[in-house]
DNA sequence: CCCTAGTGTTGGTCCCACCAACATCGGGTC
DNA sequence: GACCCGATGTTGGTGGGACCAACACTAGGG
């Protein structure tokens, strides 16, 4: 393969984007067999380590647009891994909810993460991986805040 | 800003995802007053660096698809920041070059880049800063040849 | 009572990554 | 020279992820 331009391959940003590129590529081959995507793993995440939750809420712990939510919890209440029922006292707002067969998938898909994790760091020893995951952690949490 | 799940922020791959999302949202406010987007920067630096090339090429060192190639170079003909003529002798191939305005806005991207790299690692000493430059690098590495 | 903030939803945009297919050309082999 | 293989440029399409604007509706505080 030809080498990419040195101005890309020393700067943070470059090798952080790529290596975006290779995680997405390495999750969505995972998650395919499970016929899920991204967005469905963080939904299911959240409501198991939260439990129900509103999907602005689930919008906002996940990082994901309240309109976004809206079609994935859509796909996941098809498959009934999620059921969505108006909260009752309040209007508007509905209260997602995880069932067991949620509770599989987001198994399953941890499962598929692991792996990947293992496949992303294969290089680095254990005491640089733990290294790379806290100052991606320091950075990360910096603009989080915002 | 409520808080993710556990299960996500302890993964590398949830970290480098998201920070590639500030990163590219960083690069792209930067490079919307240029007019410019992401491939563009890859594109002209990868003529600054190596000369002119074929498309193929290009897509080759930027990692960008072919057919995506062809879009990004005729934006960049389109504005003169690159010339796109037929290589002689040989029929179908195109040699693209880098122009002189061409240069001038890779400059200007340099720039926003540079400031990008400053956002983003703000939070890290120096030393931090080539500690993480350098896991990166060798994660990044260790896939890149296939 | 009104006004604001929050919620769900629709419908669209953009970038990036990728694929299939086609026409065309080069360089090799037989 | 005829032939095939691989590389090239190009068109057109897919999909995920991250957004934004607008609307309808509700809750709650001033």
């Amino acid at each position: 393969m030809d080498e990419p331009p040195e101005r890309l391959t020393t700067k943070p940003s470059w090798l952080i984007s790529q290596l975006a590129v290779y995680v997405r590529r390495l999750a969505f081959e995972g998650f395919a067999a499970a016929g899920a995507r991204g967005y469905h793993y963080r939904i299911l995440a959240a409501l198991h380590e939260f439990g129900p939750a509103s999907q602005a809420e689930l919008g906002r712990r996940c990082r994901v647009d309240r309109s976004d939510v809206v079609a994935a919890v859509g796909e996941l209440a098809g498959r009934g891994f999620v059921e969505r029922t108006p909260d009752p006292g309040h209007g508007r707002r509905n209260r997602v909810t995880l069932t067991e067969d949620g509770l599989r998938q987001l198994r399953r898909m941890d499962e598929v993460l692991d792996r990947v994790q293992d496949d992303l760091l294969g290089p680095l020893s254990a005491e640089d991986r733990q290294t790379l995951t806290r100052l991606l952690g320091r950075v990360l949490a910096h603009h989080e805040p915002h």
